[in-house]
Order: structure tokens, then C-alpha cells, then sequence
DNA sequence: ATATACTGTGTATTTATTACACTAAGTAAT
DNA sequence: ATTACTTAGTGTAATAAATACACAGTATAT
């Protein structure tokens, strides 16, 4: 019964949020493109998904071929499919995000040449970019705060090793509020998911900070009966 | 510059997950196919869109025509594009759930003849669905039960006029487990969104209870300021 | 009058949230 | 070695929210 029915062909892509957290700041990827439309201007990482690609491998891809981020996992968090959002004609685009530790990453190759070159930008300091690609941006950021509400999702973005004050950091960033030290420090140790190392931070000119790290097992175990109503 | 691009075109659908709440079951809105493929099967309401227009209209246009369900605020929750998902070829489906009251939507009538019927079906009770939607289905069933947990967003599925045991009742049916009386009470009581009537329940064979009204401006203000962290 | 079925209510306990300020420890400069 | 500097690290009291738990009251039906 399916033989005599037309085949359809789609033209959609996926578009990338990629947060990470440096110096203090937090950043995303962004690419310049080097092909129309909106040749070099500054675009999320994002392409066409090929016919025969799952969308979620073909975020995986994308973000690969345009960054040289391998293996990072991302949430689908919106598509897009306003009438007038690309100039080629009806383009829907499905918006990724993650959040990432930029220790290692901050070599950027693009392996494709559509990325003239990919580079990590604070997103207080963003330039106008293609598409709707401001627009998907602060989706993807207020997906993130939102979620970071009532979701330790914050150590993704830190290093292994972290200290409590740079956790603190983070969290006042992506929220844009100053937190109480001594209650953010009561309410992250009684989570029960950060393991005090016997190390401390190295290299700064003040008494060094305990370092701890972020423990996935209990984390895993904690938020998988989160979210409940109680009785 | 895009003058000489070429030009896109795409397939893509709309798929909806209408949950109602009818003599004490959570239900849903099924359509009864009636072209290929899938001719014949039950299926959520969903289609094809059009080139012109975004895929919020979208999604009012084709519930519409295979409900006749009219302005049904609608979310979308997820995007679904496995590569065999669509015996014709590569089409992604943009998922909306919505939550409604159906006090005089009970007789359903497609207006294009692409459905045979449309009916509720209670969630205990699906058939087998078509393409992927008993998998959506899930999804948007996850979707309400994680929402409910935050936002009590359960009133769109009751009448205007309920009492308190509805409400519990429709909880503990999403949540599917046991509320407390007392502390569902005091708790819904607590958010200050509902509005006592001076009117109580009829047709009862036992003593009546009294009748609450949920108040758009107050829910509309708390849960602006709400997903806080707090200082 | 009686049986039935659901309504409506309070309290004590535990847990989480908030507000708030100083001393201790290490580094750097002299 | 003293001093100045900067951040680390800590506790408590007050308030608010969540939980556990049981029975008398009221309308209806017979």
C-alpha cells in the first residue's frame, strides 16, 4: 500500500547553543560562515540535516564538522519554523543545547570549510548574527536557567576540579544575581553530590580554596526521583 | 547576494496531544485515519504543513480540520525526526500538547475528510497509534506530568466550577498515586489561585461539596516569579 | 431513624529557606 | 618578621514549607 505514494523530501537543520564557562564568563560557540546566505556574519553552529540521519546524530555531526567538538551531548530544547526565518524558503531548524567544560577545547577547528572558524564568545558580547540565531540563542539560555532552578546541571560547564566560590560564580552568572555564600554552600553540600577532594586550588595569590568534585552517581540517583508532588 | 540561491522546500508535519479529563479519566484526542499510509489506524491529529505558515499557525489549522476543535492554545514539546519514522520518506513531526476542558466538546467533527472521526480515548486505553505517536504520546504524557509537579496547570482540564476532590483526583491520575486530603488541600489552598464560590456541587447523592474557581491573574502572577533560587 | 458516602478540618514534627558578620588562613610586599 | 591584603570558611535563629495522621459533620437515600 505504500508503493504508489509520492516520496517526500525535507530541507531542515539543526542549530547549536553550546555554553561554556572561562574566566569567569559564560560563552558560546560561535561560527563565522564562510557561504550564503549570511556569508560572514556570525552564526550559532548549525547546517542542513542529511536525508538519511537521525536529528539527533545530525546534531552531533554538525556540531563536529563546524567546531571539532567531538562526542558532545545535547538536549533538544525548541524548533523554529517561522514562515520567513531563511531567505532560501521554508527552513525549520531544530535548536540543540549543552553545556561544556572548555578546558581542552579551546583549539577550534571547523573541519568543514562552511566555518571559517569557530570561537568561544561571552554572551554578554554578542555580535548580530544570522537567521533567527538571537533569538534561538535566548531560548537556549533561558532553557538553561530555568533548568539550573531545580537541576545541578552546573558542574557540566566547570572543570573537574572546582572549588565552591567558582561554583558560586557560575550559578550568579547564569542567574545574574549574587547568592548568599554560606546558604548556596548549605544547599549544594546537603544535595550530597560534590566530594571534597584532600587537594586544594593552586596558583592564586590568597589562602587556596578546597577543591571538590562532582559526584554522578548520586547525582544520577537523587534526580531520578526528583520532581515529584510529594504524598 | 541570495538572488541566485536555490530554493528550499520541505515536508514536515504537526502532531498534537490533546489531553481532556472526563468522568475521572485522563484522555486523549484520537483521530481515525483515512488515507494513506495508515489508512485506517488511529492516530494523534496531525498533518502536513504548508509552506506558508509557521508551524504555531500550523498546529491550530490542523486540529481544527481533523477535530474541529477551535482556539486550543497549544505548546509545542518535542521534536521527533527518526529517518524511518515516515514510510514516505524523511518527515520530521513537530509535537504541541494542550490541556482543555471538555465540557461541550464532546461531539467531534473533522471538517476535512482526511479523518473519519475524532474521538477521546481514555490514555489506559490507547489502541495501537500509527507512525511513531504512541512514542510521542509518551513524551507529552512525561511533558504534563514533570509540568504538574511545578505549576499547577491542571485546571485546564476541569470544568470552570470544581471542587477540591476533582482536583486531587486529577492529580493523582497524572501522577498516578495517592494524594494526601489534607495536604493537597492546604497546599492548593496556599498558592491563593483559587476562588471559593458561594455555590456547591449537585446532583450528588451524598453532601455536597463546595465549588472553587481558579484565578487566571493570580496564577498569572505567581508563576511569573516563580523557578527562583532564592538569595 | 438509620445507614451511607463523602466533606471538611488541625496539630505536631520535620525539613528547607532565609537573613546575617566575623575570624582564620594564606600570599605579597616591605 | 611585620603588616597589609584578599579570600576561605563557618553557625544560628527565625520563618516557611512539607509531611504524617483521624474523626466528627452533613447531605442524601431508604
Amino acid at each position: 500500500m505504500e508503493l504508489f505514494l509520492p516520496k517526500f523530501n525535507s530541507v531542515f537543520s539543526i542549530d547549536c547553543v553550546i555554553f561554556g564557562f572561562d574566566e569567569g564568563e559564560l560563552k558560546i560557540l560561535l561560527i563565522e560562515r564562510n557561504e550564503d546566505p549570511f556569508k560572514d556574519w556570525w552564526a550559532l553552529p548549525g547546517y542542513l540535516v542529511g536525508q538519511d540521519e537521525s536529528i539527533d546524530n545530525a546534531a552531533e555531526r554538525i556540531l563536529y564538522e563546524l567546531t571539532g567538538l567531538r562526542d558532545i551531548y545535547m538536549d533538544q530544547f525548541y524548533t523554529f519554523g517561522d514562515v520567513g526565518r531563511h531567505p532560501q524558503g521554508r527552513v525549520i531548524t531544530v535548536a540543540y543545547y549543552a553545556m561544556i567544560r572548555l578546558n581542552g577545547t579551546k583549539d577550534l577547528k571547523p573541519v568543514t570549510n562552511f566555518a571559517r572558524k569557530a570561537v568561544w564568545i561571552p554572551i554578554n558580547d554578542l555580535p548580530k548574527l544570522a537567521f533567527d540565531h538571537s533569538e534561538i540563542f535566548s531560548r537556549g539560555f533561558e532553557k538553561i536557567r530555568n533548568k539550573i532552578s531545580y537541576q545541578p546541571i552546573a558542574f557540566e560547564l566547570l572543570p573537574e576540579k572546582f572549588t565552591l566560590t567558582q561554583l558560586q560564580h557560575l550559578y550568579e552568572v547564569i542567574l545574574n544575581k549574587k547568592l548568599d555564600k554560606r546558604n548556596f554552600r548549605k544547599k549544594m553540600l546537603n544535595y550530597g553530590i560534590l566530594k571534597e577532594l584532600d587537594e586544594k586550588q593552586k596558583g592564586v595569590s590568597y589562602r587556596a580554596a578546597k577543591l571538590y568534585k562532582f559526584d554522578k552517581r548520586k547525582y544520577a540517583r537523587l534526580f531520578q526521583k526528583e520532581l515529584t508532588f510529594g504524598k
